[in-house]
DNA sequence: TTGTAGGCGTTATCAC
DNA sequence: GTGATAACGCCTACAA
């Protein structure tokens, strides 16, 4: 059961495959006759075009790269998910590529994204490493750079960022409003720049109030659940201990509170909790988790909206396209002890030239 | 800076395009002199293949097409990361489409999958409509579902599909073992087939002890957290009310435990509690929760193995597959009230012929 | 308004 | 061993 082509709609409408390609193009150029008779023979045969000998004549593929460490991440997911959907709005295929944040398959996946002759490459989370962004740029197409540290842009590379250090102020902010002076932070792998980021906001949120720095109050974890229950006894022993924590993520978070609960130490009283990210899980741990919220969502729409910027046009003129950052939202729950108030914040954009 | 071809190397190095075909494809019929000089132009010139092109001429793209409701589901993505790491091994390309579980969508996605000339489609977890089957099956290439309960298996459909009866029956027995002999059923949303075995599977366990029916005991619920919220009163308002109750789902466990503790009734110790699916959550609620697992990663596994051996060999002969139901593992926590000794169970695999 | 011819980058089938 | 040449399915000048 071979494949029906264009020329075999041509033979069956008794027309040149021309006249065809042009009717499936609702080209003006045909007249509105043989334009439906074309059209319904086309469709009656089952005619699908084929995207390869279309891309191989135009030049472009229609089709994006999109290369993540692992889609098993809810984060990652999720913000495939929003590309996927408006690539789809615009008539463009996804081309999954996981890299398990190996070096070698992180290369390979670009090799083949490459072959493929994708118009463009989304990244999500990726920490890249030098040697890996020469592969991209050596790509020659557009690429989106989500949450990954990029030192400097290159001709082809854009970025969709989330403003960390924002989003750990208005942590830190929110235990200072209500009331907390001595408050720690529990920060995640070292070495990370997220975590720096998030700990420069929580420091400029202290400055603010006009408290100092106690060195003693952040304490090293590792971005994991491990990390805040290791936590706790450091913070505890303490000759001034803190009475209010903020945690470089939400594993972070709900280790600390599951060793406070095991301690005796109940949250929010004795020691008030906020996490980052919002979690799937923020919602259910009890006491449920304060935290700062992503905009996933909005930040592979973004993306994905970069691309199109990108890749319309005939690709001649220069492009203006503005790296993107996107700010979080405090979600108030009870581990912070504030009334939970669904606050809606500082849910803005704020752009940023290249 | 137009792309590098066979042709433009061919130029650089002397000699037809034919035979840098051959030697960048490692072919016996060209020198080992010639090969290697043409092997390192290539390299020194930053060529890269052309899949449209080679497709074109060879009838297989290499490319799979995954279809999903929506990639964001924790489970669908453990999956399809387990396509997509055995399709990179094998040097295939996937293509993601969600569908939202709008069926338009669906379609919309099976027609750019067919556009794209996908070599198979992969579809999870979809309660796939008459409708819809007829459209994947007109594909014209092999469709395997993953978890989509297919009526009848078409010509080019096959299934890799978790034991829900069994899941069940494994859980219910555990809760007998244990002493349990009013034990519940808050089910799913109505009318799911998965809801329907995974219920058929408590009944049996139920049956083999000897133990009658109490149709009180089987209550409804939503397949969310609140359809457990809302179990717990109904439950509690029998006259003999159960000791134990075995969930849909881990949502639905979780809803349960959630009202359960709010209600001042102790897990396990009032009531004992298993869910199903051992999604992340499971092991961070407390009590932490004894569920049912699916082998996701096996699954995306299998389901990859069937696409390759399907697309192996010329396509002339007919193939052989089987359609595989993989079993699930009980994983034991505290919400049982059994001593947590991570259970290793009936991992095994059952094949059942087509 | 329609048809003819060429080419996109490959591989494959012939000759030489 | 290597080189012409013809596909694969589509689009698009150019010609009619």
């Amino acid at each position: 059961v071979r494949r029906v082509s264009i020329k075999d709609i041509a033979k069956a409408a008794n027309v040149s495959h021309s006249t065809v390609s042009r009717a499936l193009g609702d080209s003006p150029l045909v007249s509105n006759g043989t334009k439906e008779r074309i059209q319904r023979l086309a469709r009656e045969m089952g005619y699908s075009p084929d995207a390869q000998a279309r891309s191989l004549v135009m030049g472009r593929t229609q089709t994006v790269g999109v290369v993540v460490t692992t889609i098993t991440d809810p984060f990652i997911a999720e913000i495939v998910q929003a590309i996927e959907n408006t690539a789809q709005e615009y008539g463009y295929s996804v081309i999954l590529a996981s890299s398990n944040a190996e070096p070698e398959r992180e290369i390979a996946a670009v090799e083949m994204l490459q072959s493929q002759r994708v118009d463009a490459v989304l990244v999500t989370s990726s920490r890249v490493g030098a040697l890996y962004r020469d592969h991209l740029e050596r790509l020659g197409v557009p690429i989106v750079l989500i949450n990954s540290h990029h030192m400097q842009a290159g001709p082809y590379t854009f970025s969709v960022e989330f403003d960390n250090r924002h989003g750990a102020y208005l942590a830190t902010q929110h235990l200072l409003g209500l009331g907390h002076r001595r408050i720690a932070y529990v920060a995640g792998a070292t070495d990370h720049s997220d975590d720096e980021e998030r700990a420069a906001g929580y420091r400029r949120a202290l400055r603010e109030a006009r408290l100092t720095l106690d060195p003693q109050l952040v304490v090293p974890g590792t971005g994991g659940a491990d990390g805040g229950e290791r936590a706790l006894p450091v913070l505890l022993a303490l000759s001034d201990p803190p009475t209010a924590a903020c945690c470089y993520n939400d594993m972070t978070a709900i280790g600390l509170i599951l060793a406070a609960r095991r301690a005796g130490v109940s949250v929010p009283a004795d020691l008030a909790v906020v996490g980052f990210d919002d979690i799937p899980l923020a919602r259910y741990v009890s006491p449920t988790l304060t935290t700062v919220a992503q905009p996933m969502l909005k930040m592979g729409q973004f993306a994905m909206g970069m691309v199109l910027d990108l890749v319309s046009g005939d690709g001649s003129e220069q492009r203006v396209v503005s790296d993107i950052v996107v700010q979080g939202r405090l979600v108030i729950r009870e581990s912070s002890g504030a009334i939970p108030i669904p606050a809606k914040l500082n849910e803005s954009i704020l752009e940023v030239s290249t």
